[in-house]
DNA sequence: GCGCAGCATTGATCTGCATCAATGCGGCCG
DNA sequence: CGGCCGCATTGATGCAGATCAATGCTGCGC
């Protein structure tokens, strides 16, 4: 899945750059920006102006890169680290709406004011726009406005299936879901490893699928139990994907 | 709130149409589209050229007008009925993702394939355009395009209200958000009644809003012991509108 | 008017997950 | 090294909402 919000996700036949040379894909170790995703929509000539307009950032765990209503001003992409997206009631139950990793793109709705909060989870790289800058790059360059748009709708599908999952899933179901998510994710921007790693909180996963911190630790340790993922520091491994997919299949 | 998928909802500040002079305004009775939304976009002869494109076409209640994952031939406009968009799990749960009202398009992401699929309520009226017309009716007017992207964004941010409302909130505040909101979709439409009509059943509003039909209606009728609601024939009438707010708001 | 089909309501009971409450377990600072 | 502090785990208990089960209501065909 893939972050809610003004952001775009990764797409989903996208490879990982590799490129030493130039600008001639994208995300080199050049460039500043990271594209997994808006690649087939840029040339090598516009990707060197998106990152001339770009402002490399760091950004330390648990800040806030934006709020809810607050004006857009940036655009963001995130290079390194976790981003949490998420909207609250006004007593403090808080849902996440999606978890940004590198390659996404954060507020690329280009609506006046964000829709969500913004927070760091870890340490986190990103690249800024100031968003009127990413406007005079998009205009006028009708390709890009069209792809953002399939990206929009492709965003508006994830954000549905989450709907599903919140409203007809079990507890189990939705973990299921969700790593099996993260692995894919996790696979597309290059983690080759077998362990997902999960660098957000438990009260992250558990604000994310509509469930309690405790829910989500009984529903692992089980899992665990039972054989089907391997509880690691900072991550898990997942052991029995079938298992796995009998319940979190789409 | 509106439509999720490929939809586009009633934008906030449009008031209904009431044209009856040649095609100045949007939605006059001479024009088979109904726009209450996209209006400001649109320029009158653009609109006759939509409505050039544009088929009229009758929806008996509790036909499919497009499936989950079928080839996004069309894209629609709503003129009258109610449509339901949802996603089904295998094994038969559903989740509806968003109720299209009169003026709601539904493949507005321009996607290849449908994302949901969709259902009339109760009898409904369409315009349809083929894709590829609408396409190229869209290209080459880069305005539009924008407006379709902030559209897009928009229908977003409704969706993770709605995956709040799934995940963090009580089946009352459910209800209330629910009613709530059809009263603001339809008061834009131009229902002044104070009645908020719901031609959608019990089990389709559980499935909007992941709960049971019995809680639904035990959920209702305690709203009514209460003098909060007025259950009516195919309706429900709003008393205490600060005790739905109390509920219900975001 | 009768009977039936398809909802909606209402009641009784059950249960999955929440809540409440310890306890454990690193990591970090002094 | 010891003592927190912030999380995660684990256990006991509670409850909102699901499930199971009638019963009612309305419209429709005959």
């Amino acid at each position: 899945m893939s972050i809610a919000e003004p952001l775009l996700d990764s797409c989903a036949g996208a490879t990982p750059c590799d490129c030493r040379h130039g600008h001639a894909t994208n995300g080199c170790e050049d460039c500043k920006v990271r594209l997994f995703s808006v690649c087939a929509a840029l040339e090598s000539s516009e990707l060197e102006e998106l990152d001339r307009i770009s402002q490399a950032k760091q950004v330390p765990a648990r800040t806030t890169l934006f709020e809810q209503s607050a004006l857009a001003g940036s655009v963001f992409n995130v290079t390194d680290g976790v981003v949490r997206l998420y909207k609250s009631l006004p007593d403090g139950r808080r849902q996440i709406v999606g978890f940004a990793l590198p390659g996404d793109f954060l507020g690329l709705a280009l609506q006046d004011r964000y829709g969500v909060t913004a927070e760091a989870v870890n340490a986190v790289a990103v690249c800024r726009f100031a968003r009127s800058a990413f406007l005079t790059y998009v205009d006028g360059k009708p390709h890009l406005l069209r792809r953002l748009h399939e990206f929009a709708g492709h965003e508006l599908s994830l954000a549905q299936d989450q709907m599903l999952l919140l409203g007809r899933r079990t507890a189990e179901e939705k973990i299921a879901a969700f790593l099996l998510n993260m692995q894919t994710r996790y696979a597309r921007i290059g983690s080759v490893s077998v362990t997902v790693p999960l660098p957000m909180s438990r009260q992250d996963i558990a604000d994310y699928l509509g469930l309690t911190i405790e829910t989500v630790s009984r529903t692992l340790t089980r899992l665990a139990r039972e054989k089907v993922v391997l509880i690691v520091p900072d991550g898990v491994r997942l052991l029995d994907l079938e298992r796995l997919r009998l319940s979190g299949a789409s």
